[in-house]
DNA sequence: CGTCTAATTGAAGCATCTCAACATGCGTGG
DNA sequence: CCACGCATGTTGAGATGCTTCAATTAGACG
């Protein structure tokens, strides 16, 4: 449903600044998008694998994935995406999403017309490059999942996920006190991984044993983040961003 | 090593016109482009991750893929690439590869100035949105790599892995008589698909052993489109071609 | 307080891995 | 042409990580 509340249109920036240098002027042309603000529940649908997409959907706030459903009715979540993130821009170039796109959180999201976005890309190339920066990142995210997935074993898997989850918070301005918010059930972090719920649990109550992290409900705190990337075999190189691990206070 | 032979520019389009209508116009613009050609033999790479790419890359024959090694050393192959694919198109606005890119079996590729593909899409929009097309057919591939590892189980991912192989080899006018060159060993596919390599072994008598393919060396012929297709759960959708299966005789 | 979802625990099964050996094919050099 | 070496394919047996099924506990919410 569509809402009265100001939105934040730097919003609109920062996924995009933490790989780019965006302009004042490609921020003020970004500013100027028409955008369509959309309170989502958790778990509602911005878009389901097959339809074809009309607007870009910039998350303002909560946690949104992008999933597959295979043909036993599995689901996997193929990427997760932050405040900030536009999580669907290659729509802009293809008739069908080969996805869904779904809140895992309370969501805000701002809609962007696809037609109002080409034609910003079209008179202000500069604005299309940051675009396709972002997508091509979002490719180099996609490659490492897969790596993840198919060659890390559950425990691995599991603690690199949570490394780029806070690495990509903290890159946003979150977590500084190393307290992250993954809005992730274990189902979903199953989901996330290819690993069974009940799985999920005891790998969680390893990475606690070890005392790489310790959790309440959803908000899971790095005890030791320098064990949690050794565990995860986590490089954030594949990130893409422009601020180092030191400069966000991870050395 | 660089090559006197002509190079067959019509390569240019062919991984294009799989997924888009490329003009007249833009065939020409494409054609123009300056190519270095240079021989590949089974193996070589063109890129190691951590590289700063210079050059797009074009394949004109052979299979190439990108992959990723993972901490303890083993290797996951994230795609594979078919004579027409520019496989690392994201190169254009990433400053250092994340991945690397090699050739599987002994081929010819050329190589594109990336000063080049940039000037051409600032000169020539409609050309830039053709490769952002690419980029994110790219993006679709990769995520459906992630649910096929996610979610399959070992004779899922390789029945998949080869109809998807099938097909992007038939739109490009090979594999007529369903006989298809996969020139990757069992090691490969098992890096491929995330298994390893004795598994892949009784994996693919799996398949033989259900009639759906049979082999000898790397040529594989598909003896049962739809059992193989049932399988690995094969849906086309995500490889956003312009022509159907019923409309490449794999109805 | 009751209900629902998510987290946790246990036990058993199975897919895949691991280790180890042997077979096959292929290119090379004698 | 044969002999050899090496990479790849094949087979077997045992270990294990993840799944499956099932039941219980904890936590959130009206």
């Amino acid at each position: 449903m569509p809402l009265s509340e100001p939105i934040d249109r730097t919003r609109l920036f920062a996924g995009l600044n933490t790989i780019a240098d965006v302009s004042l002027m490609q921020k003020e042309l970004l500013a100027k998008l028409p955008l369509r603000l959309v309170s989502l529940s958790e778990g509602a649908d911005v878009l389901r694998e097959g339809e074809a997409p009309t607007d870009s959907c910039l998350v303002l706030s909560g946690v949104m994935c992008r999933y597959k459903i295979v043909g036993d009715g599995r689901r996997q979540i193929v990427s997760l995406h932050l405040p900030g993130d536009l999580p669907d821009l290659q729509g802009l170039y293809l008739d069908n999403a080969d996805h869904g796109l779904s809140a895992m959180s309370a969501s805000r999201v701002a809609l962007i017309p696809n037609e109002a976005l080409r034609r910003l890309i079209a008179e202000n190339p500069s604005v299309g490059v940051l675009l396709a920066k972002m997508i091509a990142v979002d490719g180099s995210i996609l490659r490492e999942w897969i790596a993840n997935i198919g060659r890390r074993d559950a425990a691995q898997r599991m603690a690199h996920l949570i490394c780029e989850f806070f690495v990509r918070m903290r890159a946003l301005g979150f977590a500084e006190d190393k307290i992250v918010s993954l809005p992730l059930t274990q189902s979903e972090l199953g989901d996330a991984t290819g690993i069974l719920a009940v799985h999920v649990n005891r790998v969680m109550q390893l990475l606690r044993g070890r005392g790489l992290i310790s959790s309440r409900g959803n908000h899971h705190r790095v005890d030791d983040w320098p064990g949690l990337k050794r565990m995860g075999d986590f490089n954030p190189a594949y990130l893409h961003m422009r601020a180092s691990l030191a400069q966000l206070g991870l050395a």
